[in-house]
RNA sequence: GGGGGCGUAGCUCAGUUGGUUAGAGCGCCGGCCUGUCACGCCGGAGGCCGCGGGUUCGAGUCCCGUCGCUCCCGCCA
């Protein structure tokens, strides 16, 4: 990556860049700054390959050409800073380095200085023997940041941020800069809290996303926005989440679903592709309901098949117990058709402990055996329903299938997930393709039964698709879509409410009262009394994009400096305990045993 | 909050059925070396086996607890 990188102007310790110093330069004297990346030590010979952000470049330390420099170039140790100039030589042929772009050239050390002096470094930078472990990565992040991987990963989510900012500014929309002490805004995450010193007893808090004040500023004017913002949400992390994490946030105004979509495919076709990878447009819409009922997820992998297919029908009436009783309880029979591979008694067994812990009660396989079913349950089953069953699946001789039956949206989570592990498993990703869709048609509110109320999917100012009938708030329809990559969200976002009196409707429908709206969000209510122009967004995570981007798994690789699973940054060792005084000053006091006794 | 995996030298790891003095590679330190480029050769230092209990004649190894890292579920777009 050491291409694209301008010219250096010359300033104090170098005149160029490392990985810039190309036989074009031969014969021309240069000054190069950078860190000890290797040593090579032949007593009256010294290599030395210096490192900067471009690339490696041999030094020569040889005792008639460098001088007094010659003692330093014999004490350098890795790491150590230093500045070195000299003319730079051709190589001879059998000297060359092909593995380095550099490989032609070697600088002919006259001058030296070190100019800082380098403890031996906890690991190698450039290790030949194992990864270092993410712990002793994360506590030296500054040493681990040198290393390729990380330069490439930051340089890589520069690239991105920057081609969007490039985009977006073409497409006549402006950055601005929203609040990071706020209030809090309940879009289902915890917030994190700051105590407020001037209004004692009160709380900031930081955003979970920019959404109220995007929209404000569309009732501004603003018509088209855009925020590369840092988000922030109290909740356990995971490989794609931290507790502060970056979105690019988008609003604008006079829009309905197609508009923000056409506009968001060039985005991603214009973003992706600057890094390699083909968006095709326009994109797959995927409505929800058709991936849940293919794929059991509302972010599938649609880079193979493995589709779940409805069985209900088949099974209505069965003699099976299990089945039959499922199904006049409201439960839905799912079947995957695995395919022809090799499973022991254990594997499947494996399946069926799968299954129950995702939270089935139960996984039925079975082996298409000629006409038949090699299964625990095929003598409960008839021959017809058998065959209509191997029919709908597909499956032939040696196919292996697997059935869940129970409520609709948990048979085909629980099998959509076997789905996504059996494709992992068995191969069947391409993991050179890239695949987006949009997962569109959303319902606006689903029942959270422990709760016992209507929960916004997406979040409470959402347009619903069409009238909304604040007497079967369930079958609303959101105006709201997801953009899924791979398997993963990488972003989402909805046309907004923008007739304030929906907005009560919506708010009522999910429990917040008059009073209670008025309290948390008589401001907005308020604003969209004042001409609310029609908008809508999206908001993508931009961590997550990265890292798709850059091959990882884990969004923590393309984050300079992240937090571990349990929140903590192993380098400043944050969150850490605060002394009395700041305690105090802000008017809290800690119970419970957290303070310092 | 729950489940799985991991924790031995600075780093990456090995360590037999519980057995006497815990090893390797890299790195580090010293010496030699003028064409190496993961330089080479010789020599050396370096260990609370995460921590605390227990079983045992004896524990890196078995048991219990605990802490840290990690993946997942819950939670969270």
């Amino acid at each position: 990556m050491s291409d694209g990188f301008p010219a250096l102007r010359a300033n104090e310790y170098r005149d160029t860049w490392c990985g810039q110093v190309l036989t074009d330069r031969v014969d021309s004297e240069v000054r190069v700054a950078g860190w000890v990346h290797r040593r090579r030590d032949h007593g009256g010979l010294v290599f030395i390959d210096l490192r900067d952000r471009t690339g490696l470049v041999q030094l020569v330390f040889n005792p008639d050409e460098a001088g007094e420099a010659f003692k330093l170039g014999h004490e350098l140790r890795s790491e150590d800073v230093l500045s070195a100039s000299g003319p730079v030589v051709k190589r001879s042929p059998e000297t060359i380095n092909a593995e380095l772009p550099t490989g032609e050239i070697e600088i002919r050390v006259t001058n030296a200085q070190l100019l800082s002096d380098a403890d031996t470094p906890p690991f190698e930078i450039e290790s030949f023997s194992g990864e270092v472990s993410e712990e002793t990565r994360l506590r030296y992040r500054y040493l681990d940041l040198r290393r390729d991987r990380m330069r490439q990963a930051l340089e890589l989510r520069h690239r991105i941020s920057a081609s969007m900012r490039e985009f977006l500014s073409g497409e006549g929309f402006i950055e601005i800069e929203t609040p990071v002490l706020t209030r809090s805004t309940p879009e289902g995450a915890r917030d994190f809290l700051v105590p407020s010193r001037l209004q004692r007893g009160s709380f900031y808090a930081l955003p979970q996303s920019p959404q109220l004040f995007k929209q404000l500023l569309m009732i501004g004017g603003f018509e088209r926005y855009f925020q590369i913002a840092r988000c922030f949400r109290d909740e356990d992390l995971r490989a794609d989440r931290q507790p502060d994490f970056t979105q690019l946030d988008i609003e604008m105004s006079f829009v309905d679903t197609d508009d923000v979509i056409d506009l968001n495919e060039s985005l991603l076709a214009h973003v992706l592709g600057g890094c390699g990878v083909e968006v095709e447009l326009p994109m797959r819409r995927l409505p929800y309901d058709e991936a849940i009922s293919r794929y059991g997820s509302d972010k599938p992998d649609l880079r193979f098949g493995l589709e779940l297919e409805d069985l209900t029908e088949v099974f209505r009436g069965s003699e099976f117990n299990v089945f039959r009783q499922a199904i006049e309880g409201g439960a839905f029979v799912r079947g995957l058709n695995a395919g022809k591979h090799e499973m022991s008694r254990a594997d499947l067994d494996g399946l069926v402990a799968e299954a129950t812990d995702l939270g089935a009660k139960g996984l039925v396989w079975a082996a298409v055996d000629g006409n038949g079913w090699r299964s625990p349950v095929a003598k409960f089953l008839s021959p017809e329903e058998i065959a209509t069953a191997n029919e709908a699946l597909g499956a032939s001789e040696g196919d292996v299938v697997l059935l869940v039956a129970d409520q609709p949206l948990l048979s085909a989570e629980v099998l959509g997930e076997l789905r996504r592990r059996l494709g992992e498993r068995l191969g069947l990703i391409d993991h050179e393709a890239n695949v987006l869709t949009w997962i569109v048609d959303w319902p606006l509110l689903g029942w959270a039964a422990d709760e016992e109320r209507w929960d916004p999917y997406n979040h409470p100012f959402t347009s619903p698709d069409g009238v909304f009938d604040p007497a079967d708030p369930g079958a609303a329809r959101a105006k709201a879509y997801d953009v899924v990559w791979n398997g993963w969200e990488i972003g989402g976002g909805s046309i907004r409410i923008s007739d304030p009196e929906v907005q009560r409707q919506v708010f009522e429908a999910i429990g917040i009262d008059e009073e209670h709206a008025e309290e948390r969000f008589g401001f907005l209510l308020d604003a969209l009394r004042y001409g609310a122009p029609p908008h809508g967004g999206i908001a993508y995570g931009l961590d997550r994009i990265v890292a798709l981007a850059y091959g990882t798994e884990s969004i923590r690789d393309v984050i300079a400096f992240p937090k571990t699973a349990s929140g903590v940054d192993p380098l400043t060792g944050a969150p850490a305990p605060v002394d009395d005084r700041q305690l105090r000053q802000l008017g809290i006091s800690l119970r419970g045993g957290g303070g310092k006794g």
